[in-house]
DNA sequence: TCTGGGGTCCTCAATCCC
DNA sequence: TCTGGGGATTGAGGACCC
């Protein structure tokens, strides 16, 4: 989806439509969630800058808190049509999803249709790659923001991307660019031409074969229907550090009793607790503990959460606190069912993005 | 005026069991 | 009894993604 929050936000708001709008929250150190098209163009504002920076940058677009439960509807009406179109598809946070078209006759007019639906019954638009793998969908998806469709293969991407940085491949962050430029190598043509055996020397065997198959726009991953839950947080950074023992004390507790009732809306028990702690210096600690039965009992997690921190007794400032229950027992949720996974071979996968 | 919150997956080491 | 090789599980840390 384009700019998915900031366009749920002008769905409501249609006389903001054409200025800068920015969603972030409004502490001292929130960072931007979206910004609208308008926004990054007129000052390169973009989703994880601090708030402080586009505030700076532009007094005065428009500032809006965002409302995670209207983003969750706009996303379930955009989902369901998607599904109501597709037998395949995998949906991936609230504004991204990808859609099997193997076997479909026309990939192409069908994505248009879909497109065309989501945006006169929503009034919100989304951009979609065609290609024969959902690595290369996501980044053919990138090639239309915001409202288009682009078919793209294997052999034509190869061609068109050969002078771009590796950084294009999802999965290859801010550190492994900088690792492989240290090696000198600057493109995803540099990176095909490795030996894949350096590769792995430096990034371990299988981290090393990823890289090089991605290099190659190689990609079997399939799509899957049910994503089940594995883990289940909650977090909080303060606005300013907290040193005081009790004060960290009080507000894990209140993370862990949160939690709990979000664990017991969803009917989800974990075994392993644990917590995670931000300094100061920006270093982060977790420190975890598995009990006999899973639980989403805050009698039994907050007793935990608080031995974990006391042992761990943080000798700097706190800036993020934050609880953690994972280890669910399988099935309960999301029974996964694999029957859907579609048949391996050539892959033609859409992505509305 | 630095840098959110909610996740997933991977690696590595330690430990336990077969 | 000694030794060693797997798995599975746990725990910590880190990269990455939306």
């Amino acid at each position: 989806m384009d700019a998915f929050y900031a366009s749920v936000e002008l769905r409501r708001r249609p006389e903001l439509k054409g200025q800068p709008v920015v969603v972030c929250g409004s502490g001292p150190r929130a960072v931007v969630t979206t910004a609208s098209y308008e926004a990054r163009k007129l000052a390169g504002i973009h989703s994880a800058m601090p708030a402080a920076v586009a505030r700076r940058r532009l007094p005065d677009a428009v500032y809006l808190q965002p409302d995670f439960s209207a983003y969750r509807e706009a996303s379930g009406q955009v989902m369901a049509i998607l599904r109501r179109n597709a037998e395949t598809v995998e949906v991936v946070g609230l504004d991204e999803a990808y859609v099997d078209l193997t076997g479909i006759f026309s990939p192409k007019a069908t994505m248009r249709r879909i497109a065309t639906e989501i945006r006169e019954e929503t009034g919100l638009t989304c951009s979609i790659g065609i290609s024969e793998s959902r690595m290369l969908a996501k980044i053919t998806s990138e090639l239309g923001k915001p409202a288009g469709l682009v078919v793209l293969s294997r052999e034509e991407a190869l061609e068109r991307f050969s002078a771009e940085s590796p950084g294009l491949i999802p999965g290859v962050g801010p550190k492994s660019v900088a690792k492989l430029e240290a090696m000198g190598i600057r493109t995803l043509a540099d990176l095909r031409a490795q030996e894949p055996s350096l590769l792995e020397r430096s990034f371990g065997p299988r981290q090393g074969r990823w890289l090089h198959s991605r290099a190659n726009l190689e990609d079997d991953t399939p799509i899957v229907v049910v994503h089940e839950t594995k883990s289940q947080s909650a977090e909080t950074t303060f606005d300013v550090d907290v040193r005081d023992r009790a004060e960290l004390e009080s507000h894990l507790v209140q993370l862990a009793e949160e939690l709990c009732r979000r664990l017991r809306s969803r009917e989800l028990e974990g075994r392993t607790i644990g917590i995670k702690v931000r300094l100061d210096d920006w270093t982060n600690v977790t420190r975890s503990h598995t009990v006999e039965g899973a639980t989403n009992d805050p009698a039994v997690v907050v007793p935990v959460a608080l031995d974990l921190l006391r042992a761990y007794d943080p000798q700097r400032p706190v800036r993020l606190l934050g609880v953690r229950l994972a280890g669910f027992d399988g099935g309960a949720e999301a029974a996964d069912d694999e029957s859907d996974v579609p048949p391996g071979g050539q892959l033609q996968l859409g992505q509305a993005a």
